[in-house]
DNA sequence: CAGGTTTGTCGACTACTCTGACAAATTGAC
DNA sequence: GTCAATTTGTCAGAGTAGTCGACAAACCTG
């Protein structure tokens, strides 16, 4: 049913605000532009546009000359590092923080790699912190910070943003939000609000708004790791669920005949597309991880058969469940990232064959399914976005308080 | 992302008279009732409830003694029979038409019974005409009629309100909606609007809305038939997909060494639960229909073991495929309607089974799984939904214009 | 440079909600 | 039965937001 709450003439300022934010943060655009997009009038937009300038959010430039009669309407854009949020991306290889602006492009990023598996929660916070302030929080000239987003591969509770578990970084139930806010609190001084997210929801997001999904209003986000996990996107927000543990698609059940999960269960999805299975068809050690991929994507290169078929095998198993989530789902694109990324050009064929095969109803419900197109930054703008989302709900609020 | 359409002060307006008869109709409340539930102030709530009033859509009573002090707050409700729908139920073996009130409750229903393979979509929409006209649409006191919605067993195109595919009706793309339109038109001399909808669609709706449903916002309803069919509804309102056809679960693979589907893919869910394997695992004939499916509930009332043995074999499919729409789509509830509501009663032992075996993550997602409350009347009650949407979202809009 | 076109600006107007004061209607204590 | 406390409906005035229409500004074409 519908929200059911009411509405005030206030909000719907912050609304109009919030519409051309939103238009804005994916390119810039003309006056004119805006006043089509929103469908508003020239004068509304005026006030709208001079209330966001003077919060220093956005400028006007005059635009380049369109060939067209008329007089011009000055290009509007977003000030470039006035405001921003500080995106982690807690991997189990690599600790990154990264300074991600209101167009999703980060700033400056300060990381660091190597096997994390040892790091306690509290060590990792303070990190964090002092990764923070390396990447010049609170400087002079530093934008104006909104919050603090952390991407952590386990299962996040939303009620209480904790961790309640993240296996490949041995966490359980930790108030990751928390050691964070205090430990950047701590060390810089600011009080800031930490968001938390899993890691295939936030790579979902910052691919969906961002990266190929950025035309894509529903979007199928799948990410290969050891697990597999994914991510909905309907109408360019996640789709959470009824208690935010939606997108568990690792686990729906493809094989009765198939290997025990790690879950308990038999036959998951995660048993013939993960890591694991992956490698040991190729017949390299199950356990050798990234290292043990990247030897197999250099096999690949090289022709060698049985990489390509082992490859081949995870297109087809890949395949067999993708049809069902496309049956269920109906996204317009799925997006294949994580593990499976670079891997994707000798799975393809034997992805979309089994497609094609197990293809029901009508032409027009087709799915493109395409690699992640983001670098390694993807889940950092992905957790920033988290922070940066209030923040571009209500522009006026968060700025006049806050800032 | 965010719809990035502007506001204006009119929409506020509109929102919050669609805010109050949302809350209306899931029962009677006082205005200070509403007042908090909108979060609006008295003052306005007086302007609102007296325009819904004017229009003739809610009346005011004084409410029973609450036993607090202060000054008791007058009852708001619903007018019934003020404003309705019809809605159409287009099955194969029934062809029912009714008035459904704001409140999701029948007026009046006319039905004929017996098998209707052989009915025309023209002779369909005369007939669906005729009976209108002996409900009494368009006669003296009857209610304002907003719309008219059909729900047909068979996959319907949302952009033009085609049915591009009703097998067990026959039809291949019948522009229906207009050949009701038009047959009502002659018929009765008023032109309706007419929406169409899936048959499972717009029983989940129902369901959700008004049925068992009705405290959850996040529900899966799995429709079972000769095909099984399904609607996600997300936040009360169903979940479309990037082109309309999101929900079919009957054609998620659950077993590759299954039977081959009618779809042309091989171990379907469909084919390990649908109604033809049911009847093949119980010794019935596999195409004896609801005839067999009767059949075999008295069978099973009668303990019969080989009917039991295959409903707690469909019970155990049902609760393999479950298992995987839960850890993917995270419902709060999962409603079992169709021909397997009924069948429940010997499914449920095997189907918790298997969704304990195969539980994931963590206790707080548990999706209970009940059978659909509604009877007969659930895809009338769907269908007249869809046509009530519009007018309940603009309430101010629907009846100056139309009525 | 003149006419056509598109766009920004400004003031008057409309629509909606909020605020605050007051009146109305009930409960409960004396 | 009366009076205080409490809750709620009503009303007028104020505030905020967007629209409308007229006009000026800035560009193109010829």
């Amino acid at each position: 049913m519908e929200t059911n709450s009411g509405l005030r003439p206030a909000d719907v300022r912050q609304n109009n605000l919030a519409s051309v934010l939103g238009v804005l943060r994916r390119g810039s655009a003309t006056r004119s532009d805006l006043v089509a997009a929103t469908g508003l009038t020239r004068s509304t937009m005026a006030g709208l546009v001079s209330e966001l300038a003077e919060l220093g959010l956005i400028d006007e430039v005059s635009s380049a000359a369109t060939g067209r009669p008329g007089r011009p309407s000055p290009l509007v854009r977003l000030v470039p590092g006035a405001v921003a949020a500080l995106g982690i991306d807690v991997s189990v290889t690599r600790l990154a923080v990264g300074l991600v602006g209101l167009d999703g492009r980060t700033i400056s990023v300060v990381e660091r790699e190597g096997d994390r598996t040892a790091d306690s929660p509290e060590s990792t916070a303070e990190a964090v912190a002092e990764m923070a302030q390396r990447i010049g929080v609170g400087g002079d000239g530093a934008p104006i910070l909104v919050g603090v987003g952390a991407a952590v591969p386990g299962l996040v509770r939303g009620r209480d943003a904790h961790v309640v578990l993240a296996p490949n970084l041995g966490w359980t139930d930790v108030a990751f939000a928390d050691l964070v806010r205090t430990a950047i609190h701590q060390r810089l001084g600011v009080l800031l609000d930490v968001s938390i997210g899993n890691e295939a929801d936030l790579g979902a997001m910052a691919e969906a708004r961002f990266g190929v999904g950025r035309r894509d209003r529903n979007v199928l986000y799948v990410h290969g790791d050891i697990g597999v996990g994914g991510s909905i996107v309907v109408d360019g927000a996640r789709l959470p669920g009824a208690s935010g543990y939606a997108g568990e698609i690792g686990h729906m059940p493809v094989n009765p005949n198939g290997g025990r999960c790690r879950c308990g269960s038999v036959g998951c999805w995660e048993t013939e597309i993960g890591e694991r299975v992956l490698l040991e068809r190729a017949g390299l050690d199950p356990n050798s991880g990234n290292s043990g991929v990247k030897k197999l994507v250099v096999a690949a290169e090289g022709g060698e058969q049985r990489a390509l078929d082992a490859l081949a095998e995870n297109g087809r198993w890949l395949g067999v469940g993708l049809a069902g989530l496309i049956n269920i789902l109906d996204p317009g694109l799925v997006v294949i990232g994580g593990l499976f990324g670079p891997l994707m050009p000798y799975m393809s064929d034997a992805l979309d064959a089994e497609l094609v095969a197990r293809r029901f109803g009508p032409d027009e419900r087709v799915a493109s399914v395409v690699a992640a197109e983001m670098g390694t930054d993807a889940l950092l703008i992905g957790a920033a976005e988290l922070a940066l989302t209030p923040a571009l709900a209500d522009p006026a609020g968060w700025l006049t308080i806050g800032g």
